[in-house]
DNA sequence: ATACGATCTACAGCCGCTGTAGGTTCAAGG
DNA sequence: CCTTGAACCTACAGCGGCTGTAGATCGTAT
């Protein structure tokens, strides 16, 4: 049986993380010891392992959510799973070339400032004026 | 004279964003007509699209606060306004890199997955157990 | 028995907004 | 001049995904 801390810590989780996982539902409420001390087992830590495993590779809470409830059915078809990874996957790429527009917007900036005074520097005249700007980011930044 | 919506209109803002920034401090406080409504002229136009100009450029508000900052010394050296720059390009691309990263590895996981059936999907496979993933992902996504 | 680290609950705060409720003001049309 | 209705006002709650705090209690090693 795991405390709490040692849970976290096989997992790479804060403690707080992992009781809020279970205030949200992700993670079911454990058993308690008699002074009301949560004691998990290895069903546990492999949900939590989990978790945080798809947290690192991006997936949302709600999506591993998903995930979750599919693992749980394993006779079903996994097209759903594919879909779930597929549309992380777009989200990847989304950021992907929205990031890269970003940089390659923000070495230009440096690249053509060669001012010594704020009154001359290229980047804030960049900033300050749109038109100037050749990268394409109307889209949110995250 | 502009009113908040206009203002908000000509920026691609919304009201209470312009609020918000008001109320951060990012803002000035504008003048005001007899029944209280805000008034903005010029200069707080261009203060407020730099600042709308900058976050697409994925810069906090916090290095924003430092730009405006610094944009009101014209006599400065602009060395500030380099390093915010490059600060936030460095930034930019430790996500990029990251994010990499993950296109890679989800990439793996959905080329992987023959499986019909949830039992045998490779995806949940690759999630369940962190060492059948090649990526090197423990920093944050963000 | 005691000390002290770990755990408990409850709640506030982070970023950068966004939305809501319930009320007031402004400007155009009649 | 008066009415309408869109735009404005304040105050506050909520989003995602945690993280941190305070003050109390528990568990275990000595």
């Amino acid at each position: 049986m795991l405390s709490i801390g040692t849970l976290a810590k096989r997992t790479g989780t804060k403690v707080q993380t992992v009781r809020y996982y279970e205030q949200i539902g992700l993670m079911p409420e454990p058993g308690r010891t008699e002074g009301g001390q949560r004691r998990y087992g290895d069903v546990e830590l492999d949900r939590l392992a989990f978790i945080r495993h798809s947290r690192q590779l991006g997936f949302s809470l709600e999506a591993i959510r998903e995930l979750l409830d599919l693992s749980d059915s394993p006779e079903r078809s996994c097209a759903q799973v594919d879909a779930i990874a597929r549309r992380q996957l777009r989200e990847v790429e989304a950021r992907l070339a929205r990031l890269e527009a970003l940089r390659t917007e923000l070495q230009r900036m440096i690249g053509e400032c060669k001012a010594d005074r704020v009154a001359d520097c290229r980047i804030l005249e960049v900033l300050r004026d749109h038109e100037e700007c050749l990268a394409d980011h109307d889209r949110p930044v995250a």
